[in-house]
DNA sequence: CTTCCACGGGAACACTGGGGTG
DNA sequence: CACCCCAGTGTTCCCGTGGAAG
């Protein structure tokens, strides 16, 4: 007999490539973008002229294509900078990672040789070892703040610092490009920095379903091996990222995650069955791996949630009454328990995690609650919460009697 | 019109982990 | 080395507010 990986790497029947599936990857060509990208190239054209590209705002929801465009163009523009012996950098950073002006500026240093701690010193020399970092020649900076909304609360000094700079420069000249999917963050920015920064503004509309069908069958070119899709698999691919906003990297994964199964099930064609096994696997996999990665005391909340539609005949549940089973579970496992205005951010993060569903409702003379319920099936969950060993001591709480007065 | 109480925004505080300085 | 400075995080404290039942 062979080597055992033998049948393993001869077995490629489904994938040619697939990497061209990752939201990681940039393709050649970007369908239904045209418009964005000639703004985009536009706008930044100034910089190879010597002159300063106004800030440019971008905004999009996720999946349609803001980031890919803008690196796509940046590095046709780095590349075109290059022939013609013009200095543009282009620095990207994600709002996400760096979400505080301290970070902003550290790495900003660190990207033009300047050596700063990630923490320690005051931001306002950490600003200026910026300003000297790229003050050394003549060039133009174009910094690309992806996820520009992470930073409009905690590190809107970043911003404003950003803007303003240019005045303070001999040489260099910066300009920003903020890419965001919250349409509304830019009230909550000091007005001056909220002009400044959308100057120009480029709109991704989500796609439709015929153009994620377009972006996908430019794809799977690519990706699959000839003739392994069946007919109906990208048209449902694409029909499923419709429903939600028309989110391409949605879809991508999709037709990745469908790939993958028929593969591990030794299919050798993708069928539209295979998707539908897909949107389940994914969905799943996204619920356990978010309740995986919640801070302890986020897990006691939905554990208290848990515990109480177990417990209790109904599915929705009063504020106060999470939080009294908070505070039981709390004391089962030997914590001190949270003030109930802190349980209200948690019981905030898992709605929007969508893990649980809270709504304010108003009773009248009776004041008002939250009405939480779990939109999570149970046996999903529970077994997630409880791998946890500081949380195995719920499993077995005793369950208490109701008390009937 | 009053009245009820959790909601949720914001200030204040404690702590952490790094820096520079004498 | 001891000591203070600083940004950042997670928390508590304080308080104005929403909105329908009474």
């Amino acid at each position: 007999m062979g080597n055992i990986f033998e049948n393993l790497i001869s077995e490629r029947t489904i994938f040619a490539n697939r990497e061209v599936l990752r939201p990681t990857y940039i393709p050649e060509n970007l369908p239904h973008r045209k418009e964005q990208i000639n703004g985009l190239a536009g706008a930044l054209s100034a910089a190879l002229k010597g002159e300063t590209p106004s800030n440019i705002l971008i905004y999009g929801k996720t999946g349609t294509g803001k980031t890919a465009t803008v690196k796509y163009v940046s590095k046709e523009l780095e590349e075109m900078g290059e022939k013609i012996g013009s200095k543009c950098s282009l620095v990207y950073i994600n709002g996400e990672v760096f979400d505080t002006q301290y970070r902003v500026f550290a790495y900003l240093a660190k990207t033009f040789n300047k050596r700063v701690p990630m923490i320690g010193w005051p931001t306002d020399m950490v600003y200026s070892e910026f300003k000297a970092g790229i003050d050394t020649e003549d060039r133009c900076v174009i910094v690309i703040l992806d996820e520009v909304d992470k930073l409009a609360t905690k590190g809107d000094g970043a911003l404003y610092n950003l803007s303003r700079i240019n005045s303070e420069l001999n040489n260099a000249k910066v300009s920003m490009i903020g890419i965001s999917n919250d349409l509304t963050f830019t009230e909550r920015l000091d007005p001056r920095v909220r002009s400044s920064l959308g100057e120009d503004e480029i709109i991704f509309p989500p796609y439709n379903a015929n153009q994620l069908q377009d972006i996908l069958g430019e794809r799977a070119e690519i990706a699959f091996n000839e003739s392994v899709i069946k007919e109906g698999v990208i048209p449902l691919c694409a029909a499923f990222a419709a429903q939600e906003h028309g989110d391409a990297r949605r879809a991508l994964d999709l037709l990745r995650v469908s790939g993958e199964i028929a593969e591990r099930t030794k299919s050798d064609v993708v069928t539209e069955e295979h998707v539908r096994l897909a949107t389940e696997k994914m969905e799943a996999s996204r619920i356990v791996e978010v309740v995986k990665t919640l801070p302890l005391q986020s897990k006691i909340v939905l554990s208290s949630v848990l515990q109480l539609s177990k417990e209790k005949n109904k599915r929705r549940f009063a504020s106060g009454e999470v939080y009294n089973m908070y505070r039981r579970l709390c004391n089962h496992l030997g914590m001190e328990p949270l003030t109930q205005r802190r349980v209200t951010d948690f019981v905030s993060e898992l709605d929007i995690l969508g893990l649980i569903n809270a709504v304010v409702v108003s009773k009248g003379r009776y004041a008002r609650t939250k009405e939480i319920s779990l939109s999570v099936p149970e046996v999903l969950v529970q077994p997630i919460l409880l791998e946890d060993y500081k949380l195995r001591a719920i499993s077995n709480i005793r369950v208490k009697t109701q008390i009937t007065l």
